[in-house]
DNA sequence: CGTTGGGTTGAGAGAGCTCAAGCCTAGTGG
DNA sequence: CCACTAGGCTTGAGCTCTCTCAACCCAACG
């Protein structure tokens, strides 16, 4: 019934290797946000929660891990967890690591960086309580990946135009299309933003609060 | 700026191959649910939606993808898709193929696996409008995990223990802790399932479902 | 110039949140 | 072995906020 940590058979190619870790007793934390990004973890037994914690101080839980999930992938695009990892109970856990620049040109770990990417983009678009959050969110996120920098007098602004109408914003986020509407209104009104239909123009400043990550992503390009 | 499809050094080892698609105006689709897995698509322009649509018809945004992204992974594991994909606009994607059984047991190949099974659960888990159906999903996802199968006289049910506390519940899916323990209650009331503090009984069948999407939810209304 | 899809704004009602109190169970220490 | 305690769970009563529904505006396009 217990899941192998790895398939025994599988050769020690491409310097992947695998390191059982001591039980953690219930309460642990994996890694901690700000820790460096030494390898992921296969969940053998137990179960944890992987929780995004806001200056605010609420928690937002973003996974459970349980029995033969991997978790902690989402950190190594950026090479450093922004989230808490938290036993819910004694569990024992396998890491799997390789190293980051050896096999960094091979085919297959240019698409688990891709996929790290990925999660760790599904990672920070949580659900937010509040529209105004999540639209503000949603905007900045998107800000830094299509969004241009333009000179506007002395100040720098990003440009971009949306790929989607308000009711698709609203089906991903949750939200009717007015109250996205209103939310980007609000963020108007409130001088965060500019917006004039799908062209949206705000303060790089703003923008680059948005994750603050995607430092190593236009290297993989 | 635009980004290449993939490093021009990158050799065909691991037997990873590109394939440029013609430019697919707006509107079109990638894929559809119960198309099968033919391999990754990487955005080099334009942008897509990845849409979840259940049996009343309604959509549910799972994902943007921009440039650079790449998508479609989360089908590799289940070999099938699920989602709908849609170009916003006119896009250039790649295709990335590799064979299906002749790397797996190469170690990246299977970190690939892992992650993509990751990405469907998290797909999986949208958002709901309702925290009824949201919960309703949430005990079935668990239950397909770390459910045990216990005969009780004639029938067949699902039993577990919920590794979580009803706040990190709520945590998750973004309501309060007493939201999720009356959504609890009335599924106990609905007959979907038996609750005990964190023990949870439910049909064999209930819980095969898990993704099959909240037909009762409309009918609740 | 008319049409169409997207965007915006307003008023009312229902749903989930807040606040508060009581219960129940597991873990603890005498 | 048992009482105690603390945290989790449950339930109730108002209130706020988002959804619903409806109308109107606006720009793009033929």
């Amino acid at each position: 019934m217990e899941p192998r940590c790895w398939p025994d058979g599988a050769p020690d190619r491409c310097a992947l290797s695998t390191e059982r870790l001591p039980p953690l007793s219930k309460g642990m934390a994996l890694w901690r946000p700000g820790d460096d990004y030494t390898g992921s973890y296969l969940v053998r037994s137990g179960a944890l929660k992987i929780v995004a914690v806001d200056v605010a101080g609420d928690e937002q839980v973003l996974h459970f891990a349980l029995p033969g999930d991997l978790i902690g992938l989402e950190a190594m695009a950026p090479g450093r967890h922004d989230s808490l990892a938290v036993t819910l109970e004694e569990s024992v856990l396998c890491r799997v690591r390789w190293p980051r620049n050896g096999a960094a040109s091979d085919p297959p770990m240019q698409l688990l960086l891709r996929a790290s990417r990925n999660l760790h983009q599904r990672f920070g678009s949580g659900r937010h309580a509040e529209p105004l959050a999540a639209t503000r969110a949603f905007v900045r996120a998107i800000a830094q990946q299509i969004g241009r920098e333009e000179r506007r007098g002395a100040a720098r602004v990003i440009r971009l135009q949306l790929p989607m109408s308000r009711l698709e914003i609203g089906q991903y986020l949750g939200y009717t299309e007015e109250t996205v509407c209103r939310a980007l209104r609000r963020l108007h009104q409130l001088g965060e933003l500019d917006v004039k239909g799908r062209i949206v123009r705000m303060p790089a400043a703003e923008a680059a609060d948005a994750c603050a990550e995607q430092s190593t992503s236009a290297a993989a390009r």
